[in-house]
DNA sequence: TAAGTCATGTAAAAAGTTACATGATTCT
DNA sequence: AGAATCATGTAACTTTTTACATGACTTA
């Protein structure tokens, strides 16, 4: 086992300093509060969460319910609040980027500008639909927070600043789909001009 | 063996659809390139080879060289470069992103703003070093494929796009953290004049 | 002489995805 | 009756990183 956590680790920490969560609300909470920027299935939480345990970040008390299957309720500990806290001010590099509409960007001087044009207007759908989705988180942020959203001391805050980024990011992204629409196009309402 | 190749797969073949190069070059290539939106280390690139080579994507023939180790060149087959052309325009889902500084800002509310504040800035200085590469690579373009950069059947295009991608994201992502900066100084500036 | 570049590989481990596995309840 | 939700796990595989391994030549 490495000395520290893994990213996801300290994602999951980043949940239940928060609030005490079973493995399937940790879940549930990561692809809802961090989903546009830190992602992971079930089979990769449940392990995760036996090394926090084994290293004491978190403990857990099982939950009889009726109607439901039991479940592990898992509580954040001191250790793992300190370990948290060290690690987001703890320099670091960013993971290497990993951007497959880029990918297939360097290669669209390969096929018909017509055929790469779908594939940019598929790419900006995404986005918007992205985008939309924003709104009701930040719309859902404000009830729930209120003024405190903009307090950097306040967990609000942490969902706050990080919404605020996926949104910038998006837009840029939509409006750099749009320069290449309008590239594109140009390209072949050339060649269609050019043939008449 | 998995039917189709891997996101590197065709980050290679991208590379070699433009010029042949030795496991070596594409590995320079790659990061000078993509750097920016796909990386991959040396030990991932060589068996990756193979996998193409075998696949019947790429060929190679030795180089004998004075006063250097020998190489193996490759090149791209026209199976190759067809397999490049269906996949750019082939539907897809965006890789899951991973973005740590946001991993960190979640949980920035546990440590105290001043803190934070270096993290942020120490983020901010990243970027502006980043950006600064950027228009060297611009720069760079401009001169060696000159009007043809926004051609979109020209290779040029396909480094220009993604280049002006890139320039776009990081400078939204300074903009955010000036925005953080604000954010956090102006708390630790209530919190210090509170105290006076 | 030490560090850097050119050049190609393998091994081991970590991180992440997909598939397998089970089972009760609730909603359509 | 079938699909979705709640709930937890394991197995196999792919992808990525880090470390190991070698060796000639060039530059400071």
């Amino acid at each position: 086992m490495p000395t520290e956590n893994s990213s996801l680790g300290f994602a999951l920490l980043g949940l239940l300093a928060r609030e005490p969560l079973s493995g399937y609300d940790l879940s549930q909470s990561l692809s809802r509060r961090m989903g546009w920027y830190w992602t992971a299935r079930h089979s990769q939480i449940y392990p995760e969460l036996k090394k926090l345990q084994k290293r004491g970040h978190v403990t857990f008390k099982k939950v009889e319910q009726q109607g439901r299957p039991d479940k592990k309720v898992y509580s954040i500990t001191t250790a793992g609040k300190r370990a948290l806290a060290d690690w987001v001010v703890a320099p670091f590099e960013e993971a290497q980027p990993r951007e497959e509409m880029l990918l297939r960007t360097y290669s669209m001087w390969l096929v018909p500008p017509a055929r790469a044009l779908e594939q940019v207007k598929a790419h900006q759908t995404r986005l918007e639909e992205l985008l939309g989705r924003y709104d009701e988180v930040e719309t859902r942020l404000r009830k729930k927070y209120g003024d405190d959203l903009e307090d950097p001391s306040k967990p609000g805050f942490g969902g706050y600043a990080t919404l605020k980024y996926g949104v910038m990011q998006r837009r840029e992204q939509v409006a750099w789909c749009r320069w290449m629409i309008e590239t594109l196009s140009g390209e072949t309402g050339r060649a269609k001009r050019s043939k008449q």
